[in-house]
DNA sequence: TATTGTTATACTCTATAACTATA
DNA sequence: TATAGTTATAGAGTATAACAATA
C-alpha cells in the first residue's frame, strides 16, 4: 500500500504547493469543472461547448461570415468547418450565397437552430446558476470582471 | 469585403453576446491567455504545463507515487507515463524501487531536476507577474479565492 | 480480488500548410 | 496579390480498456 508515501504526503499537506498559487494552474483547474458539468448537464447528443458557442454567435449575428466567425471565437479558419458542419447537420444554420462577393458564405440560423439554441442556453444558465450556487452575486460580478480583465490585457498583446 | 457582415456586427457590438455572461466560456478565454503566455514565457524547448506541475508535485513531495500524483493532478494513472518518461529523460527525476511493495515505483527527484525546477518556478512567477501587472493585489487575491472556490464546490460532488 | 504501472487505442480540440475560387 | 472556405495532416492532452506483476 505504499503507506509511508501516502503518510508523508498528507503531513505536508498543511503548506500548500507552489501551484496553488499560480493563476494558470487554478484557471485550468478550475475550468476544467466548468466544462465536464457542462457536458453533464448537456447530456450524451447535447451540443459541445464550441459548437454551443459558434450557435450562440450564429443567432446574435445572422449572415456572420466563417472567417468572422473564427476571429471571434479565437480560433482558425480551419477549424470552424468542422463545427458549421455540424450545426447545418443538425439543422440549425444554412450556408448561403452571397452575391457581392462570391468567395462568402454567410451562415443564417434556422428557426430549428434559434429554437435549440434558446433551449441551450437555458440548460447552460441553469448548470453554472447550480455550479455557482455558494457564491453571491457579488462573488460571480466580479469573479466575471476579473476574467474579462485577463482576456483585455491578453488581447491587447 | 462582406462590408455589410462586418458593419452590422460592428453596430451590434454594444449590447453584448450571451457568451460574455458566462462563466465557462469566460474561463475558457482566460485560460488560453494565460497558457498561450506560459508557453512564450517558458520557451521551445520549456517544460508544458502539465509536465511542470509534475515535476513541482514531485520537488515537494519526493517518493510520491505516480498513482498518487496522478490523483492530485487530476488526471488518469495512464496519462502520467508520457510526462514521467519526459521528465526522467530529461534527468530531473528516477523511478525508484520500493522494497515494501514492489508494485510501485517512487518519484525521486535528482539535483538537476530540483534545479530546473527553480528556474522554472521563477520564470512561471515572472510570466504571471507580467501578465497580472494590471491587477492590483487585492484582485490578485480576490481572484485565486474565487477560483479555489470553484475547485471545492467541483471536488465535492 | 484489488492496485500499480504500463500499453494500445481513440477522441477532442487546435494549428499549419496548401489548395480553389474568387476578389 | 489577398481573402474565404476547405482539406489534409499533425500534435497536444486526455480517457478507456486491458494486461502483467504484485499485494
Amino acid at each position: 500500500m505504499a503507506k509511508q508515501t501516502i503518510q508523508r504526503v498528507a503531513d505536508f499537506d498543511l503548506e500548500s504547493s507552489d501551484l496553488e498559487e499560480l493563476f494558470g494552474y487554478n484557471l485550468k483547474r478550475a475550468y476544467i469543472i466548468v466544462q465536464n458539468d457542462f457536458r453533464e448537464a448537456l447530456g450524451q447528443d447535447g451540443l459541445s461547448a464550441r459548437v454551443f458557442s459558434a450557435l450562440s454567435l450564429t443567432v446574435k449575428y445572422p449572415n456572420i461570415t466563417q472567417s468572422e466567425l473564427a476571429r471571434m471565437m479565437g480560433i482558425e479558419r480551419s477549424g470552424l468547418v468542422a463545427i458549421v458542419d455540424e450545426l447545418e447537420g443538425r439543422g440549425c444554420l444554412s450556408r448561403v450565397q452571397v452575391p457581392t462577393d462570391r468567395r462568402v458564405q454567410a451562415l443564417v440560423p434556422t428557426d430549428n437552430g434559434r429554437r435549440l439554441y434558446q433551449e441551450t442556453i437555458a440548460a447552460v444558465r441553469a448548470h453554472e446558476d447550480r455550479l455557482f450556487s455558494d457564491m453571491t452575486e457579488s462573488e460571480k460580478t466580479t469573479l466575471l470582471a476579473l476574467l474579462k480583465k485577463i482576456r483585455q490585457k491578453g488581447e491587447q498583446e
